[in-house]
RNA sequence: GCGGGUAUAGCUUAGUGGUAAAGCUCCAGCCUUCCAAGCUGGCUAUGUGGGUUCGAUUCCCACUACCCGCUCCA
């Protein structure tokens, strides 16, 4: 047996995924028989298994797993003034437009004012064949010389034209001719000078209407993350949990965004499984009343066990550390990047946000992004509902009330120079931090948050993808085939075990293998099987990823004498080791390393 | 959305302006004492809608979906 290590063709193997997906029932286009639909996958048998086996784990580890953690499994459909408070309206619905030349697209109102001399073109030409053939319309910049201006134009064509286009400066620049010269125009995009098309809103929550009327007045979107819904239900699972903060609430569901670009299969879907915790901590100044001191990451850090003094800071790393251990257990550990974005990345509101990302045959995407996100959400709905979203902290009320005058301004003027230095977004104004810290001292604040968000469909993805290998056997006679394994982590693996009588045509081996698939059956997904050679049986199974067989044969039923008899074969997928074990001793055996 | 490409059976591919071919898979039967064995038989396809034509899977147009690039961030 040769082995060669599988293409590294990067569209191939998404191919070779994709179609042993839909061969084996993992996931099919959906809606196939019409045509499809674009941007959404179904689920199969087996990657429904798959799906919930993650599904599953996850929820385990946040929750079950931990004390301070509890769900929720709120509704799609919501008040639509919760996308208002959580801003989705406006960054989900703007009016953009979009560069002729380069299809970038920018917000209508944001466009910054240029100056120079429009350039029109009637198309362009390759020799490689390749050409368009509209007019093109870019602006040549005030102080630009006509020359890099056309090699400019000429090398963002070829971008956006991809290989097929060919190399920039074979580019044939059709019939230029100067139109107009402008000043502080917002008609042309202001790093590539492409006229801007049409105004147009770029919906990218999905839009529907609650009730039969469906007038405007009825309009609601689909979710487009299941977040909103906790901070909308914060106040609810607080009051009756009996949970005191830090504490988390987690949530798995589907969300809906109207991706301009649905690509790389499952990846960036339209409908799709998202599994997000929002913890919900003390703000530090909380901390450090309590505590008197504010614990500082450093390289190294014992993350384990939470402790009284963290600060955002070291609850961010620990739920980093935390989701990295869950990756690790599904069998993602070697594959993973972390990505700290850094403050030019980082929306307004965030303090830090690390994306976990993971390889793919088509790059090293996103799988799972953990933000620290202060108090902006549950201060936003505590704005828009006008409905306090406040916890009451006695321990922070006792600690506070022990502190001087001196020691509580001291706190306010740290907060002040804090505010001052923002790079980002409003610093707060000083009356309202004196406000803030009145509350804090009396023991009230609203809890700042991190924010562990997953993609269930990309995790399941990406497991796929992890699992996926094949290999080329040659047999003894020199005839060679290729071999596809699912490697899956036993934990994540749809099927764990494959039963088999060793033939078909003995009824007392088909006997006593539905004995022991009956066995196994209520403990685990079992999959049975008689046709075909065991050679094949075995074969199907590795495809799926089965991670155990076992096989039924004459030692079962005694013709090797007693010590044998009642024993059956397990084989292991990656080695092809074979053990014997008792059926009395097969449940426990299989459970133990699954 | 823009540009490029693709669309034939469950999968991978062939082919033709005149009855659509093969391999694998799958199903049934026979056979088979551990890694896709063999024999026999069987099911299943030209993405959708128009047009040209006596006749279109083939030529033309439109649509849809998928893939690649621009974009993106669960």
């Amino acid at each position: 047996m040769s082995n060669t290590p599988a293409k590294p063709d990067p569209i191939a193997q998404m191919e070779k995924i994709v179609s042993l997906c839909k061969r084996r029932g993992f996931i099919y286009q959906s809606s196939e028989i019409y045509g499809g639909c674009g941007g959404v996958w179904d689920y199969g048998p087996l990657g429904a298994e798959l799906k919930r086996n993650l599904r599953d784990a996850w929820w385990r580890a946040m929750t079950r797993d931990r004390e301070d953690v509890v769900g929720l499994d709120a509704c799609i459909l919501m008040n639509p003034a919760i996308w208002k408070a959580s801003g989705h309206v406006d960054t989900f619905a703007d009016m953009m437009r979009e560069c002729t030349l380069t299809n970038k697209r920018v917000r209508a109102d944001h466009v910054e004012p240029q100056s120079g001399t429009v350039m029109q073109f009637s198309g362009v030409k390759s020799p490689s064949g390749w050409s368009i053939n509209r007019q093109i319309t870019v602006l040549m910049k005030q102080g630009e010389h006509i020359e890099s201006f056309r090699k400019r134009v000429r090398a963002m064509l070829a971008m956006t034209g991809g290989p097929a286009a060919g190399k920039p400066e074979e580019l044939e620049l059709l019939d230029e001719q100067k139109i107009d010269v402008v000043n502080g125009s917002v008609d042309f995009h202001p790093e590539s000078g492409g006229a801007l098309g049409e105004s147009r809103p770029f919906n990218l929550m999905l839009r529907t209407y609650l009730g039969p009327t469906a007038t405007e007045a009825d309009v609601t979107y689909l979710r487009p993350e299941t977040a909103q819904a906790i901070f909308a239900q914060f106040k609810n699972v607080y009051e009756s949990s009996r949970v005191k903060v830090p504490f988390g609430i987690c949530q798995i569901g589907k969300a809906f965004r109207n991706e301009v670009t649905p690509k790389n299969f499952t990846f960036r879907s339209r409908e799709f499984e998202q599994m997000e915790l929002e913890y919900f901590i003390k703000p530090d100044e909380a901390v450090e009343i309590i505590s008197g001191e504010v614990a500082q990451w450093t390289e190294g850090a014992d993350l384990s066990e939470p402790k009284a003094n963290w600060g955002w800071d070291m609850w961010h790393r620990y739920w980093v550390d935390q989701r990295t251990k869950f990756y690790q257990s599904i069998g993602l550990g070697d594959v993973l990047e972390y990505y700290w974005q850094t403050p030019a990345d980082l929306a307004h509101y965030a303090r830090a946000c690390v994306d976990i990302l993971c390889e793919f045959p088509f790059g090293t995407e996103e799988l799972e992004g953990i933000a620290a996100r202060g108090e902006f959400d549950l201060g936003s709905h505590q704005k828009h509902s006008g409905k306090s979203q406040e916890v009451f902290d006695e321990e922070l009320k006792l600690a506070a009330a022990k502190l001087t005058d001196e020691q509580k301004e001291a706190l306010i003027q740290k907060r002040l120079a804090a505010e001052n230095a923002k790079t980002k977004g409003e610093p707060m104004p000083e009356a309202d931090v004196r406000a803030w810290f009145d509350r804090l001292f009396k023991g009230n604040y609203v809890p700042h948050v991190i924010e562990p968000s997953a993609g269930l469909d990309r995790m399941a993805l990406a497991v796929i993808a992890k699992a996926y290998e094949e290999f080329t056997k040659t047999d003894e006679k020199g005839k060679s085939e290729t071999i596809t394994v699912l490697r899956f982590h036993p934990r994540v693996a749809p099927i764990k075990c494959g039963v088999f009588p060793l033939l078909k045509n003995k009824p007392e081996l088909v006997a006593k293998a539905r004995e022991v698939y009956n066995l196994l059956k209520p403990h685990f997904n079992c999959f049975y099987d008689e046709t075909a050679s065991i050679g094949r049986r075995y074969a199907r199974q590795d495809e799926v990823g089965t991670p155990f067989g076992v096989t039924i044969d004459f030692e079962t039923l005694g013709e090797k004498g007693p010590e044998l008899q009642d024993t059956v074969t397990v084989r292991e997928r990656d080695t092809n080791a074979q053990h014997r074990i008792k059926v009395s001793e097969l449940l426990g055996w299989l459970q133990a390393r699954l």
